[in-house]
DNA sequence: AAATCGGGGAG
DNA sequence: CTCCCAGATTT
């Protein structure tokens, strides 16, 4: 905490005791950068003053604002929570560290994080950088992805917490990690803990924390159907359930267990004869953590009317209006190369 | 207990 | 490329 005094560091939703404003950041800074969700922050605050504007928005629109920031449950329980509080809770923000923990998306480092920022309630907080921090200053081993290790680290966190100010000793501790004990290269030489740090001691602060589980990542190949219709409009529809990317839009997709050239696509997806390929663009690359998505978008023109063509379920839009929709991230980056340099009429590449 | 869910930045 | 980020939920 001595450390902390010397190191502030002014960010846009530390300056209240609003529990929903705190809420709110909590929620978009899981597993993300400050620099990356502070603007999505700044713009959800803005949009959505109160829990009752975002209970009261439609879904889309909250996805929309969502839109680019990844984890997308993340914005579903947002919305989901906000409804609670607002409707059965009268938009009276839950107060203690049980009942903060039944909202939705909210799980034990979120729940004390808010206890403690907003209510000043004495729970720790545990997330990357205290792994980090508490592993290597008492230079424990135990991988921090077991449930053994979570348990470890809890009970630790939770021994050395200061209970008489625990929203300025949760703070500097994440701050500390993030700053100084930072996962690679940390300048120990101006470390304040440097004469007590066990990992230090040991040299074993670059192979601290451990983690056990190593990821291993699978190829997926989508092919978007980017369909125009005769006034122009070109089909979308929802991404539902049980997939990445829920909620959001998409075009029409076919995908196929590997990659393919056109001539084989077209015979592979059978596509129905009113459609005439135009063209198909090159390959978007998308890493995600669990796969790798290579995505290509095979634009088509309808020759006659035949509505079922396509899922059933989707809809049409003026290219104009695809910016107010929520993509993932590959899907505007092709919308992007598509619209704003081509222009806007079909078969223009 | 293990798998899954995004996207970006640092090294 | 790999690793990690103010983690949570589902299987």
């Amino acid at each position: 905490m001595s450390w902390y005094r010397q190191h502030p560091r002014v960010l846009p939703w530390k300056s209240t005791k609003d529990p929903y404003i705190i809420w709110l950041s909590e929620i978009i800074l899981q597993q993300t950068r400050v620099a990356q969700g502070t603007p999505y922050f700044l713009a959800f605050t803005k949009a959505f003053p109160s829990v009752h504007d975002l209970a009261n928005a439609p879904q889309d629109e909250v996805m929309r604002l969502w839109e680019g920031l990844g984890y997308y449950s993340r914005a579903r329980n947002l919305h989901t929570a906000a409804k609670y509080i607002s409707r059965e809770l009268d938009g009276v923000f839950p107060d203690t560290y049980q009942t903060i923990l039944k909202l939705k998306g909210v799980g034990p480092y979120t729940a004390a994080a808010i206890a403690s920022f907003a209510y000043d309630l004495p729970h720790a907080v545990v997330d990357g950088n205290v792994y980090r921090v508490l592993s290597r200053y008492f230079g424990i081993e135990t991988p921090i992805d077991t449930s053994t290790g979570k348990k470890t680290f809890a009970e630790l966190a939770d021994q050395i917490l200061d209970r008489e100010d625990p929203a300025s000793y949760n703070q500097a501790i994440m701050n500390f990690g993030s700053m100084q004990c930072v996962p690679k290269n940390p300048d120990c030489g101006k470390c304040p803990l440097q004469s007590a740090c066990r990992a230090f001691e040991m040299q074993k602060v670059t192979q601290l924390p451990i983690k056990s589980k190593k990821i291993k990542r699978k190829d997926r190949y989508f092919y978007f159907l980017l369909c125009f219709n005769e006034a122009g409009e070109i089909a979308i529809n929802r991404r539902g359930a049980g997939d990445i990317w829920q909620g959001l839009y998409q075009f029409p997709l076919f995908e196929l267990e590997q990659a393919m050239n056109l001539e084989d696509i077209v015979e592979t997806l059978k596509l129905p004869k009113e459609l005439e390929v135009l063209s198909i663009s090159k390959t978007y690359k998308q890493i995600l953590t669990h796969q790798t998505i290579y995505a290509r978008f095979i634009e088509v023109e309808q020759k006659q009317k035949s509505p079922e063509i396509l899922s059933s379920d989707a809809v049409w839009k003026l290219p104009s209006a695809l910016v107010d929709i929520a993509f993932p991230k590959v899907v505007n980056r092709f919308i992007e190369d598509r619209f704003d340099a081509a222009g806007y009429s079909p078969g223009l590449f």
